[in-house]
DNA sequence: TAGAATAATGAACAAGCAGTTCGGTACAGA
DNA sequence: TCTGTACCGAACTGCTTGTTCATTATTCTA
């Protein structure tokens, strides 16, 4: 990819979180993100369809980062599935959201956007399934699997979210106890 | 109040419903709840400060309906709260969705707004902890109380969510008792 | 390093929507 | 019947989205 098109496109990611760490998407103007980003109206739309579109990609950028951040060899951190004990795929997460490396928590706030939950929530979903085993335990069998992934799910999503309304002062230890505990 | 407001505000509620269940309220624009309502531009804005504003009024009046049905005295159903059996007070909500009142389906479905879901759960909550001993025996004593009564609030949010994805085939006993299970 | 290809610019433009204003009309309630 | 109030509808401001295009700048490659 060509390097102007690479920086324009970050820059673009970048004033893009800056300002729904502020407000809600609804009210984030096209105007407003190019001139936090520096680049004219024109190259906005040459780089992404509408304003839901750089939604939908910053959302899968993220995930794809925090949901396998062994891609491109970058990150300090094991694949979480290559993760050696079991239970550290949740903690990994939450230590990840700790982190903050990518102004994920602004986004996952409760004043942002659904269609990021709902992001969210499908790559769980996915991780949830290779994790089942973890919560046989819990699970009733009455209860359809659909339902149970989607609920294992939701509870990881709302965890967040009540660990970001309540401050983060609980660990990630904490966190994930609370967590498995939920579940 | 002078029946015409009642009936422009009725027609306006309406309309709003119908538009609701066909698309997202992000993309309904006052000229077509106008046009659907049959009123005029400046009749709508005396009524409601802006588009936001309705959806904040509709949300209140459907869930003080399906939160105290006594209210008015109109409903066959006994307010929730003076159930005889403790465990039908979530059946009994089941059972109102099921019946779809007030197409509040429509409005609970995913690709809706976060504001009613955002009420709905808030309401939610205060009945929560009005049937807190209800869950004893699955809480765990390190969990916070904020934490657990979110949890179970989103638990049944999420529950209806999954019911009417799927469906609806199961029926509000059937779906009362997943409730339960998963919490 | 020259030249072709591609990307960015910025200003102007059309179209659509939110919310306001106001003079005129219709209706409710007493 | 009369008075106050609600509704009407059209016009208007201001803002946003998304497009267009001629011009300029940068990158890639031969």
């Amino acid at each position: 990819m060509d390097r102007r098109q690479r920086k324009t496109r970050e820059a673009i990611f970048n004033a893009f979180i800056t300002l729904l760490a502020k407000k809600d998407f609804g009210q984030i103007t096209v105007g407003e993100i190019i001139r936090q980003a520096d680049v004219g109206r024109a190259t906005f739309y040459s780089h992404f369809e509408t304003k839901d579109f750089l939604l939908k990609e910053l959302c899968e950028e993220l995930f794809c980062h925090i949901f396998d951040s062994t891609k491109n060899g970058q990150s300090q951190h094991k694949h979480i599935f290559d993760c050696d004990e079991k239970n550290s795929v949740f903690l990994h997460l939450f230590q990840h959201l700790q982190k903050n490396d990518n102004n994920i928590l602004e986004l996952l706030s409760s004043q942002n956007n659904e269609l990021f939950l709902w992001y969210f929530k499908m790559n769980l979903q996915k991780l949830v399934v290779s994790q089942l085993p973890l919560f046989e335990a819990r699970k009733n069998e009455k209860l359809p699997d659909s339902f149970w992934v989607n609920h294992i799910a939701y509870t990881f999503v709302e965890t967040v979210r009540w660990w970001i309304e309540n401050g983060m002062k609980e660990s990630p230890e904490t966190i994930t106890e609370y967590f498995y505990l939920a579940v």
